[in-house]
DNA sequence: CCCCTAATGTTGACGATGTCAACATTAGGG
DNA sequence: CCCTAATGTTGACATCGTCAACATTAGGGG
């Protein structure tokens, strides 16, 4: 992995990259400044030029988990124009596909590891942006008359919390493994469940 | 912190109480197996003797934390007899007070931390004894038809994820700090969603 | 075009950490 | 009562996060 140049040039980018695999690949406890730095080719300090500490740049990584989380879900709204109900089926299939193809990541997301994670102006700007597009996708079920004339922040958090819930179950492997079809068959069956509602006819 | 005596005499149960304290006063990372053992009062390879390694140590005190759960839920089941709904609404306030009482003890539970969480013998069967209490009060409510008449364990699954979910989403703080009563009323709430379902009547 | 400064990368060091091996103490059963 | 296994201690090592001092070079102002 050496370099021409003694300047990387994206170092940044390299790093977050050499992290994510580092992640996924083995786990968090693997994800090591000096590891991290190797992997990218440069020195084991190099990073700091780039992140003030080790969380700053499992911050960033974890940033990015969420904006890919905004972008599939506002995918899902144009793919599905005009059909709030599949826009949220699909939202929340979405977000299941992305946990278990990046479990360590959503663990990052959501685990609470990232430990002053309100006072991370950018890392609550990344969640909140996620957020609000479910909210988005919400009201418009709202306004057509498919979801309850409630509190949409209560309907959006109830959401969240159940598909959130459901991946940390799966990603911790509560559950054993899981095929694909049916992880994507108890997301369905629980979304609809939160849907229609436990309680009998 | 001096001892009198060479050997401790229960060191192993103060080696899990230092190191919750620990957890709860600052976080995991405080929870280091040379500040523990301080903290119990001996030298830092001593707990060695009782945990084989770091991760051994923290997945007991994780045991811990889905003992309280059960037997928290067990409580609701008997303080509620002949009421499923009651017990149902009550065991989800339950979680959510454990959660919010022992955040850290929350993450470490379901936050994916504890990697080889499936291989761990002891750790599955004591989150199975809490997932199994759920199961029993779903399968009340169900024998006395307040709930669907649907498969119990994707119900249990249902509730467990939505309540789970949400316990991280405030543990984490995403939606900033709350008062016990609004954290109350947000768990009713979102617990009567669920109950009742999101759709418009 | 050159040169200077700030950005970027490196080296070496430090204290803290998880864990191992060798050793010390002692509880409690034969 | 004594011996062994359980329990606790000391010292060591590699690895980690981070800092300070130093090296290299990119790129803008003369």
């Amino acid at each position: 992995m050496a370099r021409k140049t003694y300047h990387h040039g994206n170092l940044k980018n390299a790093l977050l990259s050499a992290a994510e695999k580092l992640l996924e690949d083995v786990g968090v406890s693997a994800v090591t400044m000096r590891e991290v730095a190797k992997e990218a080719g440069v020195s084991h300090t190099a990073p700091y030029r780039h992140f003030t500490d080790k969380r700053a740049l499992l911050s960033s990584l974890t940033q990015i988990g969420f904006q890919r989380l905004t972008a599939a879900m506002q995918d899902c709204v144009v793919k599905a124009k005009d059909d709030p109900l599949k826009q949220f089926q699909q939202s929340t299939l979405a977000y299941m596909r992305l946990a278990t193809r990046y479990p360590e990541m959503t663990n990052l997301m959501f685990g609470g590891l990232l430990k002053p994670f309100d006072s991370d102006e950018k890392l609550l700007e990344a969640s909140n942006k996620a957020f609000a597009e479910l909210l988005s996708i919400i009201r418009n079920g709202q306004d057509a008359g498919i979801f309850a004339d409630k509190d949409t922040r209560s309907l959006a958090i109830a959401t969240w919390s159940q598909v959130h819930g459901l991946s940390l179950l799966v990603t911790a492997k509560y559950m054993g493994d899981m095929s694909k079809k049916d992880l994507e068959r108890l997301t369905l069956e629980v979304i609809d469940l939160l849907f229609n509602g436990l309680k009998a006819e």
